[in-house]
DNA sequence: TTGATCGCTTGACATTTATCAAGTGATTTT
DNA sequence: AAAATCACTTGATAAATGTCAAGCGATCAA
C-alpha cells in the first residue's frame, strides 16, 4: 500500500521524526507500507526475528510475553507509538508478542532502513536515542510499580494516572476490557474486581467501565502517587520534544 | 583526578566507545575524572538531577528505588558497565537510586560531554543507540521474570544464570550477600532461605555463599530456563560487539 | 575472653494472591 | 425466542508471600 501524505504527517509528530530533515525522513521511511490488521491478529510472537519497526497509526496494540502456560501483558500501545525499536536498533529476536486489540492501521518500516537513516545523520540518531532512552525510563517504573507495590494500590494509582490523562475530575472510562485491565496490573481478573470492591471505602465505584470518584483526597493517601513511578502528563514536558513522553511502559501508558 | 591511560583503555572496551574514532573518544570523555568511593557510598538519589554518566570500572553498584517505606533492588553493576545513560540522554532526573556496594571505582563523564558527542558522530551514536536498546531489552526479561515466575522459579534461575556466567559444572559462589540477592530477586530474606530449602528437592544444597549442584536436570525442570527470559551468555554474540550485552538488568546481570 | 553486632535461618502467624466453582447479566448465535 | 457465549463477579479454599519473634553461629569490638 502506498503512503499518502495524510499518514506520513502522522508520523512525523512522533517524537524522534520530528528531529529529522525531509531527506532523512524519507531515507528513513524508505521501503515503508501501511498495513490494516483486523482486530486479535499476532504481528509477531516472541522469539520471532524483527525487519521491521512498527508504528501504530490507529488502533490498540498490546505487548505481552507467556512463560510455562502464564502470560501477562507488558503494555497497551495508542496511537501514535512505535513498537519493538531495540529489537530493531539492535537487528535482534523479539521479547515480546504483539497483539492488535482493535481493528488497527500500522506503518510497517524496514528496520534496515531505519539503521541506516541513524547512520547516516547524527541528528536523527540522537533522537532515536532518546526514544529509547524514554522507554527505558518507562520500564523502570513498570518494574517498580510492580515491586514495590501491592496489587490494589497499583489498580489505585492507574485510576489516577487515568484520571489526570482523560483531564476529568470525578469520572474515567476504562479504555480497555477488565481482564485485559488485570494482565496488565499483573493480577487475576477476579483479584482485580476484589481490588475495585476494596476501593469503595476510597470513594471508587464502578459500572461497567465507566469508574466515578468521590473520595479523590482517600484515594490519593491510600495510592500515594509518585513521579517518580507513575507518569501521570505524557505529552506535556514540551521542551525536549516528545521524546520525554517514555513510550512502552506498562501500566503508566495505558491510555 | 587526571586519567591514565590505564583507565581510559578500559572504558574503551565498553560496546559503545568501541565504534568510536579516537578523536570521538576524546571528545566524548573532555571533562570526565575518576574517583574511589568507600562502600555504602550513595552516589544518587532517586529523583536527583543527572549531571554524569557513572562508568563503573572496578567495585559493584546496586542500582535501587523506594516507597513507602518499602524498597527494592533494580540491578547489581560489575565492571565494567555505565550506568544511568537514560537519565543521560535525556538530560532528566534519576528514576533510580545508586549506592556502592564495595569500595568501587566510577570514571564520571560529563553529560553535556556525551550527548555533544553522540550529536557530532552519527556511528557513536548509533553505539549509545544499541547500548540503550540492550538496557532496554534487560528491563524487559526482568519484567517478565518477575511477572510470570514465582519466587523459587525465580531462584532457581538466577542459580542456573550463574552457573553459566561462572562456568562451573556444580558449584557456585553467590556473589551478594543474600539479603542483596532476595531484593533482587523480589522477594524477603526469610522467604529465599525458605526457597533454597524448597530446592533442595531438586538437589541444591548451600553453605555460606557456596551453592552446590547435585541434580541439574531436575532443577532444570523446576526452572525452564528461556532464552527469552534468561541471558545466560552475556559477552557472546560477539558479532554486534558487546552492545549485545543487555546490561542494567537485574537478575539477569548479577554477576 | 566476653559481649555485642550482624547475617542468616526457622517457626508461628497474618496477609495477599491465585484457583476453582458457581452464578449473573448482557450480547450473540441459532 | 431460545440457547449459547462471554465478561465479569462472588464465595470458598488453597497456595504464596510477608511479618514478627526467637535463636544460631560467625565476626568484631571492648
Amino acid at each position: 500500500m502506498a503512503l499518502r501524505s495524510t499518514d506520513t504527517d502522522r508520523v512525523r509528530d512522533l517524537q524522534f521524526f520530528k528531529a529529522a530533515s525531509e531527506d532523512v525522513f524519507e531515507r528513513a521511511l524508505s521501503g515503508a507500507f501501511l498495513q490494516r490488521f483486523p482486530s486479535g491478529t499476532t504481528l509477531l510472537m516472541e522469539g520471532d526475528p524483527v525487519d521491521f519497526l512498527y508504528i501504530l497509526l490507529d488502533g490498540s496494540v498490546e505487548l505481552g510475553a507467556g512463560w510455562k502456560s502464564r502470560d501477562t501483558t507488558l503494555a497497551i500501545l495508542r496511537p501514535v507509538s512505535t513498537f519493538i525499536l531495540a529489537a530493531v536498533a539492535l537487528d535482534s529476536d523479539a521479547l515480546m508478542s504483539a497483539v492488535t486489540l482493535d481493528r488497527s492501521e500500522i506503518l510497517m518500516v524496514p528496520g534496515e532502513s531505519l539503521r541506516r537513516a541513524m547512520l547516516q545523520d547524527a541528528a536523527f540518531g540522537f533522537a532515536v536515542s532518546q526514544e529509547l532512552a524514554g522507554c527505558y525510563r518507562g520500564l523502570v517504573r513498570s518494574i517498580k510499580n510492580q515491586k514495590l507495590r501491592d496489587s490494589t494500590e497499583r489498580l489505585a494509582n492507574y485510576l489516577l494516572t487515568q484520571r489526570a490523562r482523560q483531564g476529568s475530575d470525578d469520572e474515567i472510562v476504562l479504555p480497555h476490557e477488565k481482564r485485559v485491565l488485570a494482565s496488565l496490573l499483573g493480577m487475576t481478573p477476579e483479584n482485580l474486581s476484589r481490588a475495585f470492591a476494596k476501593l469503595d471505602a476510597q470513594g471508587v465505584s464502578v459500572d461497567g467501565a465507566k469508574v466515578t470518584f468521590s473520595k479523590v483526597q482517600a484515594l490519593e493517601r491510600l495510592a500515594r502517587p509518585s513521579p517518580l513511578i507513575d507518569n501521570h502528563y505524557p505529552q506535556a514536558k514540551s521542551q525536549l520534544g516528545k521524546s520525554f513522553t517514555e513510550r512502552q511502559q506498562g501500566l503508566i501508558d495505558g491510555t
